[in-house]
Formats: C-alpha cells, structure tokens, sequence
DNA sequence: TTGCCTGCAAATCCTTTGCACTTTT
DNA sequence: AAAAGTGCAAAGGATTTGCAGGCAA
C-alpha cells in the first residue's frame, strides 16, 4: 500500500460514512479491487492482497468481500458451477460467460433494457442489473464450432 | 418402478441409443423426472429415488443426471449461490430466480428473442436459452418492500 | 465374459463459522 | 476500555473421484 490512489480513499469514506473501521486488511483489498482490470476470484484477491500483507488470510477477504458488497461498494457474480467473481460496482452491466472456453465479458446495461421492461410487465419480475451473468457460447468458440 | 409411463420409455431409448446401459437407478431417475412438476436439486431427485429404490446413492444420482444432460434429456441451471436444479429438457425456457425469497419460475423462450438477437449480433454471442437463469426480485417481494 | 455402472467412502472445492487475540475508535 | 475486526483451523454444503464389486449387454 504504498501508493494509496484516490479511488480508495473513497472506498474509506463510504467505510467511515457507513461507522465500519477502516483495517489494514480493507485497505489493502480495496486497493487490489481499484488496480484490477476486470473480475477476480476471492483467490485471486487474497493472492494480490498476500504480496503486500502476507498474513491477511482468506476468511478476512471473504468478510470484507461481503462487507464492501452491503456497502454497494463491489458487487459479484457466479460463473456456473465455478467461484464468485467480484468487481467494482459503479457501472452496471450483464456479464456474458462463455460455457465452452470460460470467459467473461461484460456487456453495457441497455441491453437488457428491453428484456427488463417485459419481464416487469409480464410477470412483476424485476431483473437485477447488477447481478446479472449469463451464460452461452462466444464469437471465438462458434468459430471454432462452424457455427 | 411399478408403473413405467411412456416418457420413460422415450428415455430408455435414448439411452439405447447412444449405447448407454439401461438400469435400475436410471430407470428411476428418469421416473422421477417425469414425475416431477418442475425443478428439482439432486438432494430432491436422490430421495425421491430412494423411495422406491433405497440402495441407490446420491453419486451414482450426480453420475446419471450428468450423462442424461450429455444426451440432452436434462438441463440444469445454478440457482446464485445454492444447489443445481434440473428438470426434463424439451421446453426451451428462462429461469427468473428471487433473490429475496429463493423462488424460481420459468418463463417462455420468446421473452429472450430480442436479447438473444441483440447479443449475438452486437459480440458475437449465443446465449443458451437452455440454461438461463436471471436473478431479482419477484412481484410478492417487491409489493413487500414497497417497491 | 467384458467393461460399463454402481455403492461406498474419501477427497475436493468454495465458503462459512467459532474462538481467542489484535486492532480501531 | 469497548467493540469491531482478524487469523487460524475446523466445519459446512455441494460435487467429484477411486476403487472393488455388480450387472447389462
């Protein structure tokens, strides 16, 4: 944590505005969240989270992982019968996952405008936007298929 | 297994037919399954088997729901962080799951047309319209929360 | 008879929890 | 000092797997 970016100093504030205590262990996690690309693993956090503070354990980024997503601060989702994934929230969108490679993309949140509408219409349903991962075949693999 | 109904019998042919062995413990996973009104974990699906056939174990339920999924007798979707479901394939449709309350209903495949069709044509991407599952809130949840 | 299937138990994977100890406030 | 947060290890639920014996073909 030597370089502490803005992004997390608002991840604190929310903390602090939120009466949680701001830890060492929250701080790292937060930073790791801030500097990912995309979506990552609890694994994948706690290892990032390890190469700067070796003894933050798993069970922790769990915890706090759970925390920060009352928070709205992060939000996940489940890649088929595989791990949760987190990320960021802020910019709402469907993640696409394809079930023949494994990868996950993520989609802008209009596309599902539509299906959103009829859903409420038809059946009252109101589709989580931020919750959203659906599963399918991508470009590369029916290709690959002839498809 | 003292009524064979005739859509066990379409299975027992499907499984001739891919050259898969016909026994005790399919027979009577595939007479559940026709039972069954809708969506069922395998936790479900192995005491219903066990009524009628006590010796069979919940493995051998995991190993014959996996061979009927190859052979396009099943499908199964992954209820957010809970068990699997599966259900007799045949009627392509979503699953809308409540994330307040757990509900999981289903809904025609046309309701998908205008996402699918978008999808494929903005990534590149087929989504599976057999095996979707969308999270939110259901209406009874909503009216609940005021929403 | 052959080798696919099965039962059982143990193993695995992801996630949660209990408890004593350490921090933040 | 009080309360919240943490580390560790053990528990938990869902699913998979190894292996020896059993049954369909």
């Amino acid at each position: 944590m030597v370089h502490p970016s803005p992004a997390v100093e608002e991840i604190v504030s929310t903390l602090r505005g939120a009466a949680k205590r701001v830890t060492v262990p929250k701080r790292t996690v937060a930073q790791v969240l801030v500097d990912a690309p995309g979506h990552l693993t609890v694994e994948e956090i706690t290892h990032a989270v390890q190469k700067w503070q070796p003894e933050v354990s798993q069970s922790t980024v769990y915890r706090i992982l759970e925390e920060f997503e009352a928070l709205k601060i992060v939000v996940h989702s489940h890649m088929a019968q595989h791990a949760a994934v987190y990320h960021l929230a802020g910019t709402t969108h469907g993640h696409l996952i394809c079930s023949q490679c494994g990868v996950a993309f993520e989609v802008p949140a209009s596309h599902f405008d539509h299906l959103s509408k009829e859903l409420l219409r038809n059946f009252g349903f109101r589709l989580d936007r931020h919750h959203l991962a659906i599963t399918g075949t991508c470009r590369q693999c029916r290709e690959r298929a002839g498809d």
